[in-house]
DNA sequence: ATGTTC
């Protein structure tokens, strides 16, 4: 299909209306020409499947991190009008709310880079990782109720953390319209172990310093410097989350005769937002999202608090600070271009411009927090949204760096080359060697040149990049 | 992503 893609400007690759059979709007691809080579035809495919559904509007977006998904790309873009729209799961993804979550702190480079190994075994001890793990949190089905609803707050309230934190949160960590009485049992029994825990695949908790700045004015802003030790947590909703897919994937599947919805493909099974089940996994899908943001609420502040332990230094000294924490997979109700909205991002993060009201009052003259994690070896970025954001893709820019190895490939590649090898004086801790070996650098691509792309287009502006110092990994 | 092929 890559030979049907017209390329609009730089960076704009077009598959334009009535290409495919069906298509309702056109989709847009954002790429250098590079990252254009490296585009897989599946993941062109299940963009234009996505252009045919059900009270579509405006374009479906696809980020320069691209790749195939289940159903929709990692890395797509699709609204739907909550009138004629339909809500599907598998264009939010598994791990509902997957995000990000940025912490600064008071530290130096130095003061960090010489324990670092010990201090990454430190956190390795008390920050459980890996797939199943759990935690030290039981949570009764009534206080995983209340985590459903109250998101961050519940983690905070519970000493994980400060009020001011939640200000400076998506949604101040809460998204309302979670009703957790639409939830499963299997979610709520799979959920009672699992928050605080880190997760597995591309999931970390890293130590990082700030190692270039691109914006001095806004880094300033934010109050970061060249040499600043900040602290980064990439996880989910778990189990949890995934749960509720699954339960509702199943429900949408059912439904899809009863309202006529006729799919390409059944991976992208689907319900009208106006009906019963549309409704349901709205109200599901927004309590998983709560989930993970008191999951990412309480990594952060375990993480800080062991650092703070290992330094043995008080909270003062430590200077935590929450820069953001933001999901990049997540279906949120937006109004953009006057339309009322439904954003479905999947692999794409919220990067709303200077002065948008859903910006924090600390942030409103710079915009909103992009956080952009890179692999294990290389950089993460920080961006600021862009006004053109609300023009060329629903307020979205990308997530990541998205991989171009498969974990078998990298399994391989692993075995032929030596671990060590690859990892040179990278600090890697996890309970097994497994993830690790799927999640080298190798595997990934130049999360750079993603970002380079998305600030090219103007959605979102290049503030610093971070360096990894020390990273734990599931 | 995921009690990693319920």
């Amino acid at each position: 299909m890559k030979e049907l893609l017209v390329k609009e400007s730089d960076y704009v690759y077009v598959l334009p209306k009535g290409t495919v059979q069906g298509q309702k709007v056109p989709v847009y691809f954002y790429l250098s020409d590079k990252l254009f080579e490296l585009l897989e035809e599946d993941a062109i495919k299940q963009a234009a499947n996505a252009s045919t559904l059900p009270g579509v509007e405006g374009a479906i977006y696809v980020m320069p991190d691209v790749h195939v998904g289940y159903g929709f790309p990692v890395g797509g873009v699709m609204a739907t009008r909550l009138e004629d729209g339909i809500i599907s799961p598998g264009s939010i993804g598994y791990d509902i709310n997957c995000g990000v979550r940025l912490i600064a702190t008071n530290l130096r480079a130095e003061d960090i880079v010489p324990v670092r190994k010990q201090l990454m075994e430190r956190i390795l001890q008390e920050v459980p990782a890996g797939v199943g793990s759990t935690g030290k949190i039981k949570l009764s089905r009534s206080e995983l109720r209340e985590v459903a609803v109250k998101g961050a707050r519940w983690a905070v309230e519970r000493g994980f953390g400060f009020e001011e934190d939640l200000e400076h949160i998506e949604s101040f960590g809460a998204l309302p319209n979670a009703d957790p009485s639409y939830v499963s049992t299997d979610a709520f029994d799979r959920g009672s172990d699992e928050l605080g825990t880190v997760g597995s695949g591309n999931h970390f908790v890293e130590v990082q310093v700030v190692d270039e700045i691109y914006d001095q004015e806004i880094a300033k802003k934010l109050g970061l410097d060249v040499g600043q030790v900040c602290i980064m947590v990439h996880s989910g909703s778990r189990g949890f989350g995934h749960q509720v897919c699954v339960d509702y994937l199943r429900i949408a599947r059912e439904s899809l005769k009863r309202y006529n919805i006729d799919l390409p493909d059944m991976q992208l099974a689907c319900m009208p937002i106006n009906s019963e089940e549309g409704q349901a996994y709205f109200k599901a899908m927004n309590s998983a999202a709560n989930y993970a943001f008191a999951n990412r609420q309480i990594l952060g502040f375990i993480t800080a608090d062991t650092i703070r332990k290992f330094l043995r230094i008080s909270w003062q000294e430590l200077g935590y600070r929450l820069i953001y924490d933001l999901a990049h997979n997540i279906g949120k109700v937006e109004i953009h271009k006057g339309k009322k909205l439904l954003v479905h991002r999947k692999g794409a993060t919220r990067a709303f411009p200077p002065y948008n009201p859903e910006v924090p009052p600390a942030y409103r003259d710079i915009g909103q927090p992009v956080l952009i994690p890179g692999d294990i070896g290389r950089y993460s970025f920080l961006l600021v949204g862009q006004p053109r954001s609300m023009e060329i893709s629903f307020g979205s820019a990308c997530h990541g760096a998205g991989r171009v190895m498969s974990r078998t490939k990298a399994k391989e590649f692993v075995k032929k080359e030596g671990l060590e090898k690859i990892l040179k004086d990278l600090v890697v801790v996890a309970r097994g060697k497994g993830t690790i070996m799927e999640e080298i650098p190798q595997a990934y691509k130049d999360v750079s040149e993603v970002v380079r792309v998305v600030d090219a287009l103007g959605i979102a502006k290049m503030v610093l990049r971070l360096r990894p110092v020390g990273t734990l990994k599931g």
